[in-house]
Parts: C-alpha cells; structure tokens; sequence
DNA sequence: ATCCATATAATACGAACGTATGAATTTCTC
DNA sequence: GAGAAATTCATACGTTCGTATTATATGGAT
C-alpha cells in the first residue's frame, strides 16, 4: 500500500535525526546520547547518521546551529529596540525567557555544553562572543548615564544570563515542588516578570545614599 | 627496597580512589568518568572500586556524600546567626559562594547532577530539601516584616542560589576573559560582594512608590 | 526501458566499558 | 612464625559504542 506522499522526501530522514538528536543530547548530553538511540528514536538505520552527517560530532554542531541560528536574530532585534539600555537589557532577557520557554531543549543543551567541559562547536563560541559584546555594551552606556551600577560591564552582562536559563532548567522540579506550571499563561507571565525584575534590581545604581 | 613508610595503609586505597573520582566525576560527569580512568589516576588497581566501594554507582554516592556533609554544617550555622532574615540568607549565600570557592569541585559536581538527569543520590536529595526549606523560611519571615519582596517563598528561596554557583562555574573562562583571577583575594572578595548584592538585590522589597 | 546517483539497509570491526573471578600478596592476630 | 583475613593484581566476559563496509533498493534523467 501506498500513502498520500509518493516519494520518500529525500531530506526527511536527516531531519527527523536531527529532531531525535535535539532531543537525546538535549536530554542525556553528547556521550549519553548514542547514535544507536538517536536513530532508533527517528525510525532511521544505524548508518544514516554517518550518511546524512558525517560523523556523531558533525551531528552536534548540526544540533547546535540549528538551536542558535534563530535564537540570534530575537536576540539581536531585543536588543535593537529603543529605550534606555537598561531596558534594552531587560528586552533581551525576555526574549530569551520566552524562546526558552517555547524551546526546552535549548537551555537543556546549554546545560549540556557547559558539563561536557569540551569546547563549545565554533557556531557557539561565535554567539556567545556576540551576545557578550552587545550586553556588555549596553551596560556600558548604562552605566555611561549612570543608571547601571558600577563593576566590569562584562562581568555585569554574563550576570543578566543565568536566571532566565536557570528558572528553565529547574522547569520540572519547580512544577513539581510548587505546583506551577510554565504552560499556565499567567503563570508563566509572572516568572518572567520575576527573572526580569531580579536583573533590572541587579543592574540597576543604588538609589540609597552610603 | 623498602620505603620509609612500612605498611600500605589499608585506607589509603580507597581515599585515593575517592579523591580521583571527585576529581574526574566534577571534570567528566558519571558517564565520562570510566572507572579505569579513575583508578588510573588513583595509582590504583581496576579491581579496586569494586573492591573497596561495591559499585561505580556505590563510589559516586560515597564522593556526593563526602563534599555535601561538611557544607550542610557550614550552612546550618550562617543561618542561625543572628540578624534580620535577610541578613541571614546573604550569610548562607556568603557561606556558599566561599565553600565553592575553596572547593570547585563541588559546583561541577552539582552541574553534572543537574545536566545528568538521573535522580539524585538521597543524601543530596535530604541536602536540596533542607536547605530549600531552610531558605524558604527565612524568605517568609522577612515577607512578614516586609524587608522581602512578594511572591513565592520557596520560589524566591531558590532564586538565590544560582547567582554563587554560576560565578564558579564560569570561573575558568571568566579568568581568561577579564584578567580576573579567583585566587586574588581582593578579587574574590570584590566578585563575593557582587554576588550578594545581586541577591539582596533581587529579594529586597520595593523601595519605591508604584 | 535503462542507467546512475542517491538513499537505505544489514552486518562487521576494534575499542572501551562495568563487573566478575581466582590467584598472588600483604597485613593482622595469636 | 604460622594461619587467617584483608587487599592487590591480572585477566576474562559480555555489552555497547562509533564507524566502515558491502549490498540492496529507490527515483529521476536520458
């Protein structure tokens, strides 16, 4: 028997191990992760990793690339609206928060990067350059006006990350222990809300006297 | 020949074993740290995990166990001392960011937990649960003086433990970034303050009208 | 209809893994 | 010092890993 699409669609086997892929790195990091598992979880033969990709390495940067490409363009738009820089900051950490939030694997994979202690695949270093470079900017010129505290501007930036991705990352245990659930709207608003009002209070100058 | 000291001491096996594997656990993860490698790097034999600890799984319980008795101390007493609750939590944080500075071990081995997946070992379960209990207490006492912000206790409770563990996590590649070194007292007492300040930062409640 | 590039499939290989086994050695007890 | 207990050691077993190899099947151009 044969089914509506005809033709095998060349491509939807390097895509569907791509997706298995995201998944299983995301869930168990690169060494957990077997090219065994990631093939039998996209219906595809043991060998279409090495075909399709080259190699489980070629695989990861595959991965990678793919999760940051998008990313990069919210992220640059974030940061390109207008206002003060504080609040441009406070624009990107949103947009992080949400793609986050609508993409669960990628602060899994992040999480998964930094414990595997190898260095990052050059498509990451590359990001992390950027977004370094344009926060520690903003908190420059924040700090330019006096409305961000003072202290490096790059130690200042890197700061503005970790809680957006770490609200994620503690996802599970946080609806389990709480009761929450970031699919809840409302729910999800207020967490934002929360991760977004503990870095603007970190950024911002003391607004008491010595 | 013989060698000044006579006798192997019996332990000496097994403390070497589990100072490896809290060395290449924290570096590789569970997965990534074979036993071979460890024994290897405990100058010991292949059989000796076995031997000594029963299990790979038994030797990762043993290392978790080991670094979390001494730091629960250290927390218990930072939060019974004296002052406002909001005092006390920036002494826990203080404690914390201290502990992991001495130790980096244990934050890679919190994150390799973490990135894992698999259930915590039980001790570390009974460690998370007290102190989120002990945090989330302290959070809604200073709610009730209203020193602390609205929200969630337990949720705000868990907020301010990242910010510590983070800054050792990122150590190496924030050393090579900014000429910062963790060893320099000064700096390390400065990165401590900026650690704490985002903190309090992050709980205190609003100081400003609406 | 035939050919050829593309894709899928089945299988094999060497390496590394955790663990088990049994012998050799050392340490402790009497 | 002899015997028992504890420890170290070398080696083997069965799995699983990433990759390579070889064969089969498929789809479109001529």
């Amino acid at each position: 028997m044969n089914f509506s699409v005809t033709a095998p669609d060349p491509p939807r086997t390097a895509a569907s191990i791509l997706d298995a892929a995201q998944e299983l790195f995301a869930e168990r990091g690169y060494d957990g992760a077997s090219i065994r598992a990631i093939t039998r979880h996209a219906g595809a033969n043991l060998g279409a990793v090495t075909y399709h990709f080259g190699s489980k390495e070629a695989l990861y940067h595959a991965v990678i690339a793919s999760k940051l490409a998008p990313l990069r363009e919210l992220v640059d738009a974030a940061a390109d609206r207008p206002g003060s820089p504080l609040d441009r900051i406070t624009a990107v950490v949103e947009t992080l928060f949400d793609h986050y939030a609508d993409d669960p694997r990628l602060p899994r994979l992040i999480l998964q990067q930094i414990a595997s202690g190898r260095p990052a695949p050059p498509p990451a270093r590359a990001w992390i350059r950027h977004l370094a470079g344009l926060l520690s900017e903003l908190v420059r010129a924040g700090q330019e006006k006096g409305a961000i505290r003072h202290g490096n501007p790059l130690f200042l930036a890197l700061g503005v990350l970790p809680p957006a991705l770490f609200v994620h990352l503690m996802r599970g245990p946080l609806e389990e222990g709480l009761g929450l659930s970031v699919a809840d709207s409302a729910t999800r608003a207020s967490m934002r809300q929360h991760v977004v009002d503990g870095v603007r209070a970190a950024l911002a100058a003391d607004r008491e006297a010595p």
